[in-house]
This record gives structure tokens, C-alpha cells and sequence, in this order.
DNA sequence: GCGCTTTCAGAAAACGTTTTCATAAAAACC
DNA sequence: GGTTTTTATGAAAACGTTTTCTGAAAGCGC
């Protein structure tokens, strides 16, 4: 037994393989055969050994680090968590290493995340660094934004998902399944893409029913719960009528629901109210919330998968689309819940009108 | 200018600022004083080139990764995101990468995190190697535990929420303020530490108020919607009394809940409900749920931290009690809120009492 | 001014792999 | 059975840094 202070290298795995280290790196890697009992005997050493190869090292010869790097603003949010996931898991799958960063607004102190330490970028952030994102793209790094369409028209290939149909899809099952006509809606964030297409798809839902788009309806929610809530309080008390409310996200749909309870209005008889994302607590609020399921940890899975096309040179997709799906509950009116888990009738059967009364 | 296809490396900075590349890495690393003027002209080659250096060959030389390791089972969850940007900001904090990993059941293919590509680890998973684990504790490599003790009383450091204390200001303030004396608990999985301390933190509190411990209050709940609603559904049906319910989590408050409305037991008038942990939609609950806050981001950052010790060759404590806090909402009985938001009062006027008669 | 220490800078040796190149042995060909 | 092709293997050259070692110049005390 020899007891080493230093991890062993691939230096002595070979000489207790009695082989070179060209042939321990070649039945490491596979990347040549090499004969059945010499790879053998490496393997054993190697095991003998407890080797390990050293990572930097691999990456230093080989010229490629079997890392891909994600960076992004803000670790929260709803979604994160199955985005993250998807992401881990793709990468998992195709063999990379996960590197992770959140940019911090004082500035791009230094390159993080680059070519330096990364085969590739999955970019999942609102104030990415224009300059350092044209020098990456000028030198065909590969990248792949998630959630965002590139600036200053790179070719640079993003997953999103169908905000438009998405909420097309909603506004269509208001005024088709429950006669609304008169709907508002909370727009996000000015500037905020997500929001702008679900606007749009807000707006040709309503032009496919000849329904006359009226601008008093629409109103800041800036996918916050608070601002919603008051620009709905604000549009009662200006008197503006209305029998449905899409709120941009699930967010804002909470700060909805509670300015209209305490106006006493009845969720859904009197407004409808639908919202999109489907947070994990949607399913909980009374009414049940009424949404848009994005599958968003299949959009982390299929980034790492686009991505990695790219670093095997291939091309990728530049627009890639996630479907969206229509999330029945409560709130639009409709009282059959389309739940995944079980319990989903039980709670139908307790959750409906009456709570509302109470306030008025 | 120089159109190169290879980006530069520190023996072109030092080409072209008439320099060793000796001294190029000193200014780089600022390990040893270099004259002004030339360290200037460093600084100027290096920005003129876009130099970035490779990170892999300094890693190789230098022997240290600058790169810490996360290793998990499970990314979701509602406290994976504060922690994992508690984390994320200690390790930018401390200077280092963050390399995660998700460990799957598959069984160990390889070892994807260790001391060929990491500094340290942080561990935050249910199904770790023992026999990984072992061999990074004999070669005395940084590592700390995340929300769990190490097995085979190795003296790994441990950063842990205070579940006792937080179970019995829990079980206290039903006893004391709200009168309650047959508290059923509903406990997480078998050999689950959480659920085992919070447990503990109940049987005490119990004790301290002369309450005699009846094993019949004690049901699983599996940390479980489903499980907890069947368990509840179950002791009702069984007749046994209770006037509370302490479920080992949020999750299994909300199961619990929703049996004692099917039953038409009013929350908290007949029963009062608890949780533990301050999920995201406790707050949306009807009614709002009383339960136990614990500063998970401060949890990954402290665990950072201690590591950031242990890497510097310092020592660390060995086991960290994050100190938790009670959430006093509606389903223990009091009215008043406290919530972090605004807007909590005019929840308040809504959400109580009538809701679970509608079923009776 | 003369030894002695200190400061700064360069040459060169690691660091631990992969990969190219050359070559010996084996297989294939006629 | 010689020549050619294929195959397996080793030697050695990268890969791009940090770090040691050495030496030159500069500063210091007297």
C-alpha cells in the first residue's frame, strides 16, 4: 500500500498499469481502442488508484470545458426552480458541467461567465451587457437566451414560450364559454416582453369576436400584487364597467381578486378573473385561479438541448416557442377543475361563492 | 491591429507591454509589487488585447479551483430558491464560482464534484455517498452540510434551522394564547430529522404545560397534502378529539384544512391549524396560516461563509442553529396579521368564519 | 565607498492532461 | 513471402498559467 500525500495522477495510474499515459488517456476517454487486457489492467490501477483526472487539466489539453454556464438576474420568482431543473437535467443528459451566475448591478466588474471557463451560455437575465454579449457573439460563442429575443437583431437562438396564444386561449374561453365582453386587462411591466405579446394576444382574441377594443380597459399591473390591486380599486371607483379582469400574471391576479372583494363584487358571477403562469399557489386562492401553464422546466431542457447543438457545431433553432396550456379552475366561472394531483373535486365543492358575500 | 484567431494569452500581453510573463501574472494576481510604469503598461496590453485569462491553466498551476461545489438531490421545493441565492451571493461574496449538481438515483457514474474541480462542497441532500463522503473527510476536504447532520458522527460542520424551538413557539402559543389542549401533530416522513425535531419541540412544549403526551394526537402526514388529508379524515372518522392541528409542514397544513372544512369543522373556532416553514402561498390560505418562518436565504449564505472558513484553513462551528420565527396569521384564532407586505389588514376582514359553513 | 539587505524582474520548471507524430507489430493482399 | 495497409502504442509536444529560483540593481548603514 502506498500512501501518497498528493491525488494520483494519470502518470501513476500508467506505471502501476505498466502501460504509457497515452494509452490511460486513451481508455479514459475511449477515444481510441486500445487492447482488451492492457485496458484492463488500466482500469484496475485506476480503480486501485481511486483516480480521479484532474478537471483543469482535462480542459487545459483538451481545449474544451465541459461546462456550460447560466447566467442570470434574479435567483426567484415562481419559475425558477423548474427552470433551473430543466436546465440541470439537460445538462446532465448531455454531459456538461453547470456553472452558475447572477449579474449584480454594480456593473460588469469582471467577465464571470465566458469562454474562458465555459463551452457555451444559456443568458436568463433583463439587463444583459450589450457589449459583452456582441464581443461573445462576434466570436460565434455559442449562447442561447431564454425568455427574451436577442437585441439589436443578433441571430442569437431563443426559447420562449407562446405569451400570444397563450393568452388568446384565456380571453377566447371568457367571451366564448362565459359571454364576457367587457375585460380588462393588467399589462406588465412597460418595456416587458412577456407582457406586451400577452397584450397582443389580448387584443386579437378580442378583434376575432368583433368585441371593439377598448383602451379604458386596459391598466397597469406591473405583476405585482399591490399595484394591481389599486388600479383595479381605481377603476372602480372611476366607474369603469367591467365583467372580467386578465391580469398579466398570477401576481397581479391575487391583487385583483382582493380589490374586488372588498368591493363586494363576486368572483366569477359578477367579474371573472383569470391570470397567467400558474404559480404553485393558484390552485389555493378562492375562486381557484383560472390560468396559463407554461411548461417551463421543458424550456430549461430544451435551452441545454439547443444549446448544445451549437457547440457540436450543428445549428440550432432561432425561435423556439413553448407551447402554453389552458388551466381551468374556478375563477373564469367554470366550476369542474382541471387539476393534475387528486383532491381536485373536493376542493371544487367547497371553495365556490359564498365567501365573497360575507364582505358586502 | 493584429487580427488573431486564437484569443491572446499572457505571453502576448507581455509581448506587447515589453514585459516577462512573470511579471504579467504578477499584476494580474498582484502577488508581489511590480514598478508603476510597467504595471501600466500590463494593464493597458491587457485591455487593448481584451486579454482574459484562461481559466483552466490557472487553475492547474495554481492548484485551487475557486469554485465551490453545491451537491443536491432535489431542485424545487419552496426554499431551494432563497437558498440557492443565499448561496450564490456568498460565494460571489467570498470570491468563488458555483458549481452545481444534482444527484441522481442512478447510482454515482462518476464523481462529478470534488477536489478535481471544486474547493469545497456544500451538501444539501437526503441520499448522499457514504463512501464518498468518507473519502473527502479522510483527505480532510472542505465540505459543510446543509440542513442535515453527518452520519458516523464525522465532525462535518452543519448549518440547520432551529426546528425544536420553532415547533415549540408553535405548540406554546396554541397552549397559551388560544387555550388549546388535545394538539394533534402530524409528522414527516420516518427517519426525517426535521420532522423528528419539530416533534420534539412539540412533545416539550406539551410537557412544560403539564399537558400529558397522548400518542393518539400523533398521525402521519408524510409532509404530504394528500397523506395529511387522509390521516385527518381518518382520526375524525375514528373520533378522536382534537382542537388543533400542528402539521409538520405547510404542505400537510393545507391537506389538513381542507378535511376539517369537508367535516365542517370551523378553522380555528373548532379547530386551529399551524404549519411550519412560511410557504409562499401561506398567506393566500383561508384562513391565513399561522406557521414558522425560517431565514433560508440567510442559510445559504452563512453555509458559504463557514466554508469560505474551512478553505482558508480556519476552523468553522460545527453546528449552526439558524434561529426561526413565528408567523402569526388567522388559523390559530388570532385576527390580528402580521405580514410583511401591506395590504394584510383588508385580507384580514375578509377571509374569516364563514367560508367552511357553507359546507355544513 | 564598501558589504549587506531589499526590491524587482526574468528564465524556466512545474501543473496533469490530450493529442500529434512516429513506429513497431500485425494483418491483408497478390 | 515480400510489400502494403492497418492497428495499437509510446514519446513528446502542446495547453496557458503560477511559482520558484536566480540575479541585477538599488537602497542602506557606517
Amino acid at each position: 500500500m502506498t500512501l501518497r500525500n498528493r491525488p494520483p495522477t494519470i502518470a501513476d495510474v500508467a506505471g502501476h498499469a505498466e502501460v504509457s499515459i497515452a494509452t490511460v488517456s486513451r481508455v479514459l476517454n475511449g477515444t481510441t481502442p486500445v487492447q482488451p487486457d492492457k485496458a484492463d489492467r488500466v482500469r484496475l490501477a485506476m480503480d486501485e488508484l481511486q483516480f480521479v483526472p484532474r478537471h483543469a487539466a482535462r480542459v487545459l489539453a483538451s481545449r474544451r470545458t465541459n461546462t456550460i454556464g447560466l447566467v442570470m438576474s434574479e435567483i426567484s420568482g415562481a419559475f425558477f426552480p423548474p427552470m433551473l431543473k430543466g436546465i440541470e437535467a439537460g445538462a446532465h443528459e448531455a454531459g456538461y458541467d453547470l456553472l452558475i451566475h447572477s449579474t449584480r448591478k454594480e456593473g460588469p466588474s469582471r467577465r464571470p461567465l465566458g469562454e474562458h471557463n465555459t463551452d457555451g451560455l444559456l443568458i436568463f437575465t433583463d439587463s444583459l451587457d450589450h457589449r459583452e454579449l456582441h464581443r461573445l457573439y462576434n466570436m460565434n460563442f455559442p449562447m442561447v437566451l431564454l425568455h427574451q429575443t436577442p437585441p439589436d437583431a443578433l441571430d442569437i437562438p431563443v426559447i420562449a414560450i407562446e405569451n400570444k396564444d397563450g393568452a388568446a386561449m384565456l380571453v377566447n374561453h371568457l367571451i366564448e364559454i362565459h359571454g364576457r365582453r367587457r375585460i380588462v386587462f393588467l399589462r406588465g411591466p412597460q418595456g416587458h416582453e412577456d407582457s406586451a405579446w400577452r397584450e397582443r394576444g389580448y387584443v386579437e382574441a378580442l378583434e376575432s369576436h368583433n368585441i371593439k377594443f377598448d383602451p379604458a380597459l386596459i391598466a397597469p399591473g406591473e405583476f405585482d400584487e399591490e399595484e394591481a390591486f389599486a388600479s383595479i380599486q381605481q377603476m372602480i371607483s372611476d366607474g369603469i364597467e367591467f365583467d372580467a379582469i386578465f391580469a398579466g400574471d398570477d401576481d397581479s391576479a391575487i391583487g385583483a381578486m382582493r380589490a374586488l372583494k372588498i368591493a363586494g363584487r363576486v368572483i366569477p358571477l359578477d367579474v371573472a378573473v383569470v391570470g397567467f403562469d400558474d404559480v404553485p399557489f393558484a390552485r389555493y386562492l378562492s375562486p381557484a385561479l383560472t390560468t396559463v401553464r407554461a411548461p417551463i422546466e421543458a424550456i430549461g431542457h430544451e435551452a441545454v438541448r439547443q444549446l448544445a447543438r451549437l457547440m457540436n457545431g450543428e445549428q440550432a433553432q432561432a425561435l423556439t416557442l413553448m407551447r402554453t396550456e389552458l388551466v381551468i379552475r374556478e375563477s373564469c366561472g367554470c366550476q369542474l377543475l382541471f387539476l393534475p394531483s387528486t383532491g381536485g373535486e373536493a376542493q371544487a365543492t367547497i371553495s365556490l361563492a359564498p365567501e365573497s358575500k360575507s364582505i358586502a
